[in-house]
DNA sequence: TAAGTTAGTTGCATAGTGCCACTAAGTGGA
DNA sequence: TCCACTTAGTGGCACTATGCAACTAACTTA
């Protein structure tokens, strides 16, 4: 029943295969989402919603999930080489209207001064503040729930990983890297032991420079490996027990 | 040239849709991996290599992804509720002889005691030990690459979480939980700390039985709730620096 | 030159761990 | 009966990263 014979079996329906992407970064707001909107053709599902950026896979000019992902996050931010994860697959019979469908979730994230004008590459796309609550947007399909579960895992993550320093320019000081961290985790964090946490773990590097202002100047520093987060032994402050 | 009209979009050729599970137990050789022998016929892909259990989603039977991964693990091992998690998702033009193709992967620990008659449900099924180096069969498609991604997967979670618990019988000692811990890292851990803060997680309740044994009987315990894993703060034993 | 602000350090108490020794509670053999 | 043996479970001590808080450092501006 399961595995007759070789072509009925190809000839099974197959589902529609999308890549979606939760592309963050650092914004006056705090965490920012990047959105598309859905274009007003009644024809369209979820005509007019937000969604997060993504498509079909095209199978004439992706080689992998990976590189779908990538080009649709380039379409859209021009940015080239951010952190990009996979964040899961979600299908359902019902999660689209046009039929049983897939998506493989990403999630990125892009360097603060890499603000993309959303105008450029992509008219229909715009920054979103990313709340507690999650966005101010009607978002199509199950986005909502997908975009919960990249906020989950960013959160999760940024407890015990260097994440965070994806989020920031190429050079930033170390109380940039903690505000990053504190506006990710909603909650503030201890100068000394954060400091102290992220020297030991030999994942930035002093540059030559001080960032300047009407107090003290700031040491500078650069991620010593982009792209490859460091982990840490601990989160950074026990969660209360239930 | 992406979103041209409504049919043309769904007219987008698709991707091949299947449900990967690694489904872990523990047994005489420590961890053991659940994999089915392809069927020997010449028209199949990687005829005779071995597989995880799978196959393709079926969209009139399955709701969505993990009811199609749960019915996958039904048939194979009669278990009904593991702990089932979603592992990731592989997908390229390549990795299916038969065209490009997608998979959406999950693994999942069942039991000890549930021991499966791999004859009885599936006859072609066989539980493999897993080393470090993998499995000792020749895997189809890109599987070693997912069970390798799943035992990793699998390995930092053990790290801080409650998953081995998901490995035994519904009733267990301490010793047996720490020995399933060892089995899944590879490593010893301190009986001391082990002890403190599996007691400390509130993760388990003592039953009213103790086990027997030409020695000091030991408590008996379950867990105060299957399914649902338990983080801890920090990992066993912070890994060696770089 | 003093006030203000942010950078960065230092000291101390605490919690969880690694290590190791110790006690507790059974079995089985002499 | 008693002693050796085995595994269960506890307790002490040093160590480390942390939470907390006070302190010093460096620069701007009035």
């Amino acid at each position: 029943m399961k595995k007759s014979g070789v072509t009925e079996t190809l000839d099974f329906p197959r589902p529609l295969t999308t890549v979606d992407i939760a592309i963050f970064t650092l914004g006056e707001g705090g965490l920012q989402v990047l959105l598309v909107e859905r274009p007003r053709d009644a024809r369209e599902p979820f005509a007019g919603c937000w969604a997060l950026p993504g498509g079909f896979v095209d199978i004439e000019r992706d080689a992998d999930l990976e590189a779908s992902a990538m080009r649709k996050l380039k379409e859209k931010t021009g940015v080239a080489t951010p952190y990009l994860e996979q964040l899961g697959s979600w299908g359902s019979a019902t999660r689209d209207p046009r039929g049983w469908s897939t998506t493989h979730a990403y999630f990125a994230l892009v360097p603060a001064d890499s603000k993309i004008e959303p105008g450029a590459n992509a008219p229909d796309a715009r920054w979103f503040p990313v709340t507690d609550h999650g966005v101010a947007a009607k978002l199509a399909f199950d986005h909502a729930e997908i975009l919960g579960a990249a906020v989950e895992r960013l959160r999760n993550k940024v407890e015990y990983t260097s994440l965070p320093a994806f989020l920031l320019p190429r050079e930033f000081t170390l109380t940039e890297l903690q505000r990053a961290y504190e506006v990710v985790l909603g909650r503030p964090l201890e100068k000394s032991a954060f400091r102290t946490r992220v020297l030991a773990a030999n994942l930035i590097a002093p540059v030559n420079k001080r960032r300047k202002g009407p107090n003290r100047p700031a040491q500078v520093y650069r991620l010593k490996t982009p792209r490859t987060p460091v982990f840490f032994a601990r989160t950074f402050s026990p969660r209360e027990k239930s």
